[in-house]
DNA sequence: TCAAGATTTAGAATAATTCTAAATTATGTC
DNA sequence: GACATAATTTAGAATTATTCTAAATCTTGA
């Protein structure tokens, strides 16, 4: 790692060896580019944001980079629907609003105790996944015409 | 329709027309293999169940009857990981916890008006999915160890 | 400097789903 | 009932999303 990226990736860094990867450009641009728009892309659609700094990556990797973010909290992995996973680079507690209609993807805050739940004798949660599908205002109201 | 299928099928029926479908028989025998084991298949084990009482029935079917069904909330579909859509008898509310490690799917129920949460202006609501990810009793113990 | 292990890469392989076009079935009209 | 029309089913092809493979490259630590 030279200078610049001990300076600027530091945290990012340490948390790609906390869960047990090394620091890579790829990982690091992967990464770049999942947080520089906050909405919720598909690794395809990653694949080709990426290419734009780094036209020499492969769809392989940015799977691969995609895993090692995920597992590192570093980013979300969503399922909202049938079809490829979305990713999320809010790691704030927040539940996902989707337009069955149009696709479209709204962040919501959540109090980060808001879900109590009975649950399963002994299961050790991890995390919590709360979508609510609907119609996107827009959408709602072209359907009533 | 025959008289028997009148009989037995009558809401099943019902609701189908009510969402803009005929009542077919393949319908019928995906809807009851779906209904007979209360547990999340995916499509594949959908199909591999129907036929056994219907060998003729096909894939591209098995999709299209789960897509009707779903349409007219005969059964829920459920996307708890990358990979295949799984398909839920249970159209009570309720939420989902998986367990990361094996795979292991629980129904929890939940309070109808359980979920009161801030929503995006003008947002029509249709369902709420909600996951819980985490381990199952059996294979956080084996993790300790 | 060297060996071992991690990572990336291109492309092949697989898995899940959708599409296509022909055959079959059901529905309503004469 | 015969016929036109539309819905549904079917097999298999096509597409999409993801994972796998094996070789090349890079990194780390002895
Ligand atoms: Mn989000
Ligand atoms: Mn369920
Ligand atoms: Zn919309
Ligand atoms: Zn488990």
């Amino acid at each position: 790692m030279n200078a610049v990226e001990k300076k600027l990736g530091n945290e990012f860094s340490e948390r790609l060896n906390t869960g047990g990867f090394r620091f890579t450009p790829q990982r690091q641009h992967v990464y770049d580019v999942v947080m520089q728009k906050r909405d919720h892309p598909t690794a395809e659609e990653i694949f080709i944001r990426t290419k734009r700094t780094m036209p020499e990556i492969s769809h392989a990797t940015v799977y691969n980079c995609l895993d090692a973010l995920v597992k590192c909290r570093l980013v979300r992995q969503v399922q909202l629907e049938r079809g490829a996973t979305r990713f999320c680079p809010n790691m704030a507690e927040h539940c996902h609003y989707f337009c069955d209609a149009c696709g479209e993807v709204f962040d919501v805050a959540l109090p980060t105790d808001s879900t109590i739940m009975p649950r399963p004798k002994g299961f050790k949660v991890d995390h919590y996944d709360i979508a609510v599908h609907g119609l996107c205002a827009e959408c709602a109201g072209k359907s009533k015409k």
